[in-house]
DNA sequence: GCCGTTTTCGGCCCGACTGTTTTCAGTCG
């Protein structure tokens, strides 16, 4: 038996939303506070619970007595009674109810109650029918708008990766900021903090004319649907499905207002808390005192330095510890957008890639870089136009030739070179030593069992001519789970070979996860960010890969390629 | 149900927007 630590989530999720339509207190938050730090965990709780118990359990934030016997009882078991006692008093698919925009618990217990809705279609059915318009609290309205919200639900609202809001984000930021009454706008949310998935975008702007800035913002080309329009914040939904937020305020709030909208959640509960403690109010206005005075909330900075700590990077800011390290001034120097000197893996038409050796170079010195490394596909990866090892061995001169060629910027010639199913690599030694830079990676079997997987990785990473461990987990963000492997025992190997660990910037990728680099820089890895472009467009994916690096708190001593080529040659294994 | 340089008991973030309301509850982020 098998429980990932999402289906735990989402057990104590339900929980929280069954015991609010009761009208529980508080539990609600805390089983939510519980689901979603389990969520964030890197290692399975099963692994944890196998290792060290329930203490270890304990040891988990947000999870106490009462919850540490939920999930022991969960893991033991593969049940759990309190939660099946649950469901018995609510019908199957009542929390589908709960994605309706419009929908919580309150709602939805007075649908229960007095109408028997106990799914989205017999929500549609009432709505439709004019039988829910009159019901305490309902109205005219509220029907219309049940009904839109389940258009919206059955559309599938669907969480859009990092590399895809980001851009689109900055479009609108900048249609904002062209306007003449509009001062300053920013991207914030979810997005500033360059989560790897993003649910909608949150911008902020500044302007002496809030109402005009509502009026151009709810009636752009591109919007579909105005979801709220007050004065001084509107959510629209455009076109392509994607719902943007959008708030104006005051010059002098703009920090405290940039604070608030950047969040997290827990980020933000914990710094008003502080607040609260020292006789103050945190809200998106400033930071006020007892009577109301104004303390800060000009720069995020002062908000933060008010508070008795040091500013925090958004990608820092996920309620993960960083506060404390803040107030005690032990925040790590983020490895900047900028250090990066180089990208290690590429492809190029002689595999799966679209553009020529010759522009891939030419793009990488257009990005200022130092150096790249061509890493086409080996033989196994047939779909992917994998070289057999003859064609490889050419390449490799070719690539050489024309690196001789080039001035300015130092082209390396390598592979990404598939690990087969022993663990094996897909080239002999003797070709793979001559190479620069050998990207070794998992591109098949990917539901092996956790100790076949393990062994296979370790295995390849006892080959000596290993310089990076490409995708790691070969995860695929929402499509395509991670690989189950010893993830311990494989940082040590790659600590204890000298491998660099790959942090690969494709927005669909984002491979090893925020979580992972934390855990990977406290056994004592070392990284290195690529691109892994099959065009030059791709190459500017770094920006994502290098945000991801931030979030896992990685400084720029951590990452390999922001290093000058001679201190990066020390890191590579001979 | 969780948690603690104000607490092992008594708190638990805060404000905008909407709709159905004559002053506010529910939802959302």
């Amino acid at each position: 038996m098998l429980v990932k630590n999402s289906e735990i989530a989402a057990i104590l999720y339900d929980i929280a939303d069954m015991l609010e339509m009761q009208g529980v207190a508080f539990k609600p938050v805390a089983y939510r506070k519980a689901a979603r730090s389990i969520e964030e965990h890197s290692e399975s709780l099963e692994q944890v619970y196998a290792a060290g118990g329930r203490e270890a359990l304990r040891g988990i934030k947000g999870v106490g007595e009462g919850i540490a016997d939920r999930l022991e009882e969960l893991l033991r078991t593969g049940r759990l009674k309190y939660y099946a006692e649950l469901r018995k008093k609510f019908p199957e698919h009542i929390s589908a109810l709960m994605e309706v925009p419009g929908l919580g618990p309150k709602k939805i217990k007075v649908l229960h109650e007095k109408l028997r809705i106990k799914s989205i279609d017999d929500l549609r059915k009432a709505a439709s029918a004019h039988r829910i318009a009159g019901l305490g609290g309902f109205g005219e309205r509220t029907e219309q708008e049940i009904l839109k919200g389940i258009e919206l639900v059955e559309a599938g609202r669907k969480r859009l990766p990092l590399g895809y809001a980001l851009p689109l984000a900055r479009e609108i930021e900048a249609r904002l900021k062209s306007l003449p009454f509009v001062d300053e706008a920013v991207v914030a949310g979810s997005l500033r903090r360059r989560q790897e998935t993003i649910g909608d975008l949150d911008l902020l702007a500044v302007s002496k004319s809030p109402a005009k800035v509502m009026e151009f913002f709810t009636s752009m080309d591109d919007v579909k649907r105005v979801l709220a329009k007050g004065s001084t914040k509107s959510s629209v939904l455009l076109s392509e499905g994607v719902q943007v937020d959008l708030r104006v305020v005051p010059a002098k709030s703009f920090g405290a207002a940039l604070q608030y909208f950047s969040g997290n959640i827990p980020h933000n509960i914990k710094l008003r808390e502080l607040a609260i403690k020292k006789g103050w109010k945190l809200n998106e206005y400033g930071l006020f005192d007892r009577k109301g005075g104004f303390i800060a909330g000009k720069s995020e900075a002062e908000v933060y330095n008010k508070l008795g700590m040091d500013y925090i990077e958004p990608e820092l800011r996920a309620g993960a510890g960083e506060i404390d390290a803040a107030m005690s001034h032990k925040l790590p120097k983020l490895v900047g957008y900028s250090e990066i000197r180089g990208d290690l893996h590429t492809h190029t038409v002689k595999s799966d890639g679209a553009n020529r050796l010759g522009e891939m170079v030419a793009e990488a010195r257009q990005l200022g870089y130092e150096y790249i490394a061509i890493t086409d596909h080996s033989v196994s990866e047939r779909v992917a136009h994998g070289l057999p090892e003859a064609d490889m061995q050419k390449w490799i001169a070719e690539i050489r030739k024309f690196a001789d060629s080039e001035k300015g910027i130092r082209v390396l010639a390598g592979s990404e070179v598939s690990i087969r199913k022993d663990g094996s690599l897909d080239y002999s030694d003797s070709l793979l030593k001559k190479m620069d830079m050998v990207v070794a990676s998992v591109h098949s079997g990917f539901k092996s069992e956790r100790d076949e997987m393990t062994k296979r990785v370790l295995a390849a990473l006892d080959n000596e001519h290993v310089d990076i461990l490409g995708h790691p987990t070969g995860r695929l963000i929402s499509r395509r789970e991670p690989l189950d492997f010893d993830f311990k025992a494989v940082v040590r190997k790659a600590v204890d070979k000298g491998v660099l660990l790959e942090i690969n910037a494709h927005p669909d990728r984002l491979d090893l996860r925020d979580s992972l680099i934390r855990e990977a820089k406290g056994l004592g890895a070392k990284f290195v960010i690529n691109t892994d472009s099959h065009s030059v467009a791709n190459l500017s994916y770094m920006e994502y890969g290098v945000a991801q690096a931030r979030r896992g708190w990685l400084e720029k001593g951590d990452v390999a390629n922001a290093r000058p080529f001679e201190e990066l040659k020390k890191l590579l294994r001979q």
